[in-house]
Parts: structure tokens; C-alpha cells; sequence
DNA sequence: GTTAGCACTCTCACGGCGCGAGTGCCAACG
DNA sequence: CGTTGGCACTCGCGCCGTGAGAGTGCTAAC
């Protein structure tokens, strides 16, 4: 499909205008609005073999022309122009990841509540799940005779702990012998290896007549569990609500809900590579719930197995320009936060600060 | 203000109808649904009695009679009855609750789930916020040359990690002197008492050279600050559209978005002792955006210092019994998961199974 | 004190109507 | 042959008046 230049710059202006005005948009809107150099008739004539070009299509005889799902995507492949964040926004996602960083979770939140202000649209945020995650070390600290803290490290970025109280006494050496043993038999395991045997063997050698073992084991196993589930942070939902073609609550609703369910997010389209950005228009989403919604997602990968996906979902009519560039800097900033070297870790003072020109590299995100 | 036994048994029936049709409830339909047995004329002079002591109203001339806030209020005070919940609601509840616990906020948002699902109203879960909080006791462990991870306890009941990189080599012989300072000098103190001067002191002290004790002092004030912020959980937001009164997308936004506010829910009214419920019924909200909300709290206290908040909006009208009853089942399955000595800790087998008497002990709810 | 009857009031849903925006087509122009 | 102004036509939307229905308050009778 190739257009000659002035239908291009006459479907630029029709969705240009659609976006921000919401209405479909006539003849005489564009020839006094926008800088087209032709009459009313000509621009008619050209909507209407854009329009049968499918690109374009009227909500009813004697409206103005609305951009179909297919114009957004000549747009977004061909036309969009890229958009420059002003200095304040810069600045707000700068501040805003200069926080310090206490577990994923809260940053993931974080980082949601962020963009869906910056977007307006909701926003969701969450990490891609990581099969066959295993445990790489346990630690066991007595606290006092009946209490003791497990520690477990996740693959050399995440620590998890958990208080335990045993109703009986719990001596060092119990602890120390179940260090010895966990460390052995429970790492490099996945949480399926984790069997019933396994456990009453290394309560056997343990000789762990307080059920601790059992416990600790099964601490284990949620946690290489919780990290397989991937729960995802949700944002800004209400957004949905300012925007006309959500004025029907129920289809507001259905969106709503869907990305709510704790598996569906997962399942949204995403980038294949980190920094990338994915549109996806109304109909290209597989899930019927979003089908007159688009989605926007941005990838962002850090150390050997964390991916972050980060994404918006709105209406159609969405600036997919600014959205876009939006979302992959805020990407950019957090892939920054959480990469090993340069993570919030050490000296407080000024991460982020710097990194105004952290869009510099300025490669084109990936239009498809 | 005393009422006789009919006006009682009127308004009693006016306020259960029009919790569940929503719609003015006028004589005849009392007549002929409740088991009323005087005619339509006679039912409609004590309405009209009813509607100058100012329980009731009527929207406009010639609709049915709505009960006032001052209704609710009475019927919640003196006419509520009694509400048993079903066996069902309560293995839901048991089941829900029979949940390992990996971390309390986890749990309060678990918590809040299933009050909104079964309630249908959107749900919080909150704890009050610890003033002074301190930290009881440090430990540090190290992972390799330049990793270490610092476990602090808060209180005796929650634990919290970090794990820290630094540029240079931490020695085991560091992470000892750290220890000692720490748990020396920054346990038991609030964290506006970790000063500057402090943890210079304590830099020197520990002849640290790379930067990492003011990492710990920063993450130990962060926490200290983190628990005073109380983060509340929130959710079912959406289920506040199924209902007419907030068929005005607007109001209902105003109210989740109130709700949505992080300081805002800790506001709340709140019951005076844990075990209670406290019900606020529309304009006896302070908050402005709750004038014509309802706000139904349970409050249960675990251990000395957690203190746990379940509560719901609605609509005034609310089936404040059902409400009441189902919230406080809840808080009482919570309140028993995190008592030191019920929790969830130990032999994760039964926890919650037998404990479907758990309403047995028939104390009233407080009702004010 | 209670009841039946009646006139009155007010809301809400429905249908017809006119306005305005925007189009498609056509004839004229460079 | 592409471009332009003019014109008749179409269609959605908001406005308004009307009628049905529900529920009341009042009054007279029991």
C-alpha cells in the first residue's frame, strides 16, 4: 500500500486532529486548521479514497472521517513523528526514580503509578515470569530459643527471609545442621524437585523433632512459586473513565477487569527485545476484551534473567507518539535503577541526577 | 426519640426494602411484601409521622419514602438484626485464610480481596501506623568479596533484607565491627534519632572506607519510615459501579479516588478496640467525598503493636448487617493468623479448618 | 384509630421536529 | 486533468410536549 504525499500528510492530519479532539473530523476542520494548502472539496475527494482505501471510515453518512485501526497502523509504521519529552517530564521521571529501591514489588508499583500519570492512561507493570527459578543459598539465624530467621537467596539478586516460631526449642545446632543440609540438597533446585522425600529425608538427618524443617521447606516452595506467578502492579485504571469513547462503564469495566486478572497482563503483547516498544492496535489484541482498546508496551531488561515489561492501555485514539517515547524513557531510567552497576545501592546522593541525557542514544523503538 | 413498636416495624421494613430494590419503597408494597397487617392508608400517615422526625424522605412529592442517614442510624442502633453468615461464606473465608503468611502486606491485600468479594463494596486493609518505631537487633552475612546482605529486625516481629553491593572489598572482619556498632547504637532509637553525626560516627568507628555503613543507616531509616507510612490496600473499587447511586461516573470516582489517596483510609473512623465494628453512615463521614458513602470498619488487634483495619464503602444504603457480620468473621480469622501463637508458621496442615466456630463468642458489635 | 376512595402531583419514557454539520456530486476554471 | 465553489441531501442530536403510572394527602365512613 503506497500513498503519495499529500494523502499521507491528509491521514496525518485526520488522526492528529481525531486525537486530540476525540470527534470525527471534516473537511473544513483540516483546511483551516492544519497547514494543507487546498481547498475543502479536494480534501474530500481524498478522505473519501482514503476511506475506501480502509483507512479511513465515517460513523455515519454526514460525519466527518474517524481513522480505522488500519489508518493508526500506516501511522504508527509511517507517519508518526517522534516526540521529544519536555523538560519537566524528564525531570519528574527523573525524581521519581531517584527513590531508593527496597524490594521489586514497590518499585514495579512505583514505576506504574508513574507512568499512568505521565500517560494519563492506566498503567500496568510487571516482571516476566521466570520458570525454573532456584534457591542459590540458605542462611539460618537464631533469634532466641524458640525463634530463628531463615534467609534465602534467589539467583544473586533477591533475598527473602521469614520469623519463625517453633513451639519447642530450637538449638544451634539444629540450625546449624539444617544449613549444612538445605544448602546442600534444597539449592539449584527447582520447587518441584522439592518433594515430600526429600523433606522427611533432611528431617530425618536434620533430626528436627520441632517440624521446623518441614517449615522451612515449605517457605521454599512458595517463594519459587510466588516468583514463577509474577503478580502484576496495576495503575491509574480511573484514567480510562476521562476519556469519551469509555463512557459506557461497563465497556470501561471489561477492560478494567481484564487487565485485573492476575494472569491476563502477562499474556499482553510485548517487545522481543529490551528497549523496545510494542503498539498494538484495537483489533490486533488477541484478547477480545481489548479489542477497541490499543496497547502500548516497553520492554526493559536487566542482568541475566529480570525482564520488566511496562505498558499503557487506552482507546484507539491515543497518541501513540508520545506515549510511546514516554514509556521507553521511563524504561530506559528504570533498566538504569536496575541494572547490577548502577543500582541504588550505594551512595544515595545522586543516581538519576545526572542522567537527563539518558534518552541520548537515540535509536528508533520498534514499530510493529 | 422513642418509637412505638409499629413505627419501629415500619421503618425496620422501609430500610430492608429499599436496601435491596434501591427504589423509593412506597405503602403498598410494604403492605403486601412484609407481613404488615394494616392497610396501605394507615402505613402511609405513620410514614408520613416517620418523615417528620426526619428518618425519612421522599425524593419528590408523589414518589415512595428513602430512608434519611438519621434512619440508618436508628435502624443500625436499635433494629439491625442479627446476621448468621452461611456455611459457604465461611469456608470461603477459612480457605482464604488457611494462606501461608510471606509478608503482612501481602496478607492485608489478600485480606482485602476477599472482603470486597464478598461484600461486593470496595474493600481496605490497613495497619495502623506504628509511631517510634524502632529496630531491635542487626545482623550482617556475606555473600562474596563485595556482597553482603544486613537483616534487620523490627520489633520482634517482622524482618527485613537488603542485599548490597558495593564498588569495594567488604571483609568479614568489617562486617563484624558493623554489627556490633549497629546493634550498639542504632537499635532502639526512632529513626530521626540516626543522625548525620551518628552514622558519621559509626563510619569512623567501623573504619569503613567503602561507603557501606551509610547504605545500612540510610535503608534502616527508610524502613523506620516506610513503617510509619502504612501503605493501605485497596480493592474492588470497580464494584462501586454496580451500584445506582454512583451510576454517576463523577461521584464514584471522587470516592475511589479518596480512597485511592495513600493518607486518606488511615483517616477512617475506626473502631475504639480491636474486635469491634465501627459504621459511619453518610454525613457522619468528616472526609467530604464520603458525605453520601457509607464506611463499615472492623478493627483487630494482634500482638502488642499491629492493629489491623478491614473496612468497606458503599452506599448508604448498605446492608449494614450482612456487612458488619461478614467483616467481622474476617477480622477475627486475621486477628487469629497473626497472633504470635496461632499463625500460620507452623504445620501449615489445619490452620483455619476447624475454626468455623470461630464466630461462637456472640459479643454485639459496638454500634456507634 | 383504621380504612377505602379520590383528586392531585410529579417523574419518566416516548415520539415528532428542526437545526446544523458534513458529505457527494456537478459544473466551471486554469 | 486536477482543483475549486456551490448546492441538494442525509443523518444524528437535542428540544419539547404529552400521556401513563405510581404514590401521596385528605376526607368521610366505619
Amino acid at each position: 500500500m503506497e500513498l503519495d504525499g499529500r494523502k499521507k500528510e491528509i491521514l496525518r492530519a485526520v488522526i492528529d486532529n481525531y486525537v486530540t479532539t476525540a470527534e470525527p473530523v471534516g473537511s473544513k476542520a483540516l483546511v483551516s486548521g492544519d497547514g494543507l494548502r487546498v481547498s475543502a472539496a479536494t480534501i474530500r475527494s481524498e478522505m473519501a479514497e482514503l476511506e475506501s482505501l480502509g483507512l479511513l471510515e465515517q460513523p455515519h453518512t454526514s460525519a466527518g472521517r474517524v481513522p480505522t485501526p488500519a489508518g493508526y497502523r500506516v501511522y504508527v509504521n509511517e507517519l508518526m513523528r517522534e516526540h521529544k519529552l519536555s523538560v519537566d517530564e524528564m525531570e519528574t521521571v527523573n525524581r521519581a526514580m531517584r527513590k531508593r529501591i527496597l524490594e521489586l514489588d514497590e518499585l514495579l508499583d512505583d514505576t506504574g503509578r508513574l507512568v499512568s500519570r505521565l500517560t494519563s492512561y492506566p498503567a500496568y507493570a510487571l516482571t516476566a515470569p521466570r520458570g525454573g527459578a532456584t534457591i542459590s543459598r540458605y542462611d539460618f539465624i537464631g533469634v532466641d530459643q524458640n525463634t530463628f530467621i531463615v534467609l534465602v537467596m534467589l539467583g544473586g539478586d533477591t533475598v527473602k527471609n521469614k520469623l519463625i516460631h517453633s513451639p519447642s526449642h530450637v538449638s544451634p545446632e539444629l540450625l546449624t545442621r539444617m544449613s549444612a543440609l538445605f544448602n546442600a540438597s534444597f539449592t539449584g533446585i527447582t520447587e518441584d524437585a522439592m518433594t515430600a522425600t526429600l523433606i522427611a529425608a533432611t528431617e530425618r538427618a536434620a533430626a528436627d523433632s520441632a517440624g521446623v524443617v518441614a517449615v522451612v521447606a515449605g517457605f521454599s516452595i512458595e517463594l519459587l512459586m510466588d516468583v514463577k506467578r509474577t503478580q502484576p502492579h496495576l495503575s491509574g485504571t480511573l484514567n480510562l473513565f476521562d476519556y469519551p469513547e469509555y463512557r459506557d462503564v461497563g465497556k470501561a469495566r471489561r477492560v478494567i477487569r481484564y487487565l485485573s486478572e492476575e494472569h491476563n497482563p502477562v499474556r499482553l503483547p510485548a517487545p522481543a527485545r529490551g528497549g523496545d516498544v510494542k503498539i498494538t492496535i484495537g483489533p490486533e489484541n488477541l484478547a477480545e476484551e481489548l479489542r477497541d482498546s490499543s496497547v502500548v508496551v516497553a520492554r526493559c531488561d536487566a542482568g541475566a534473567d529480570i525482564q520488566v515489561m511496562v505498558g499503557v492501555v487506552g482507546p484507539t485514539r491515543m497518541d501513540y507518539s508520545k506515549v510511546a517515547s514516554r514509556l521507553e524513557y521511563i524504561t530506559r531510567a528504570l533498566g538504569w535503577l536496575l541494572s547490577p552497576g548502577g543500582d541504588g545501592n550505594l551512595l544515595p546522593g545522586e543516581p538519576g541526577g545526572e542522567q537527563t541525557d539518558i534518552l541520548e542514544g537515540d535509536e528508533d523503538f520498534e514499530r510493529n
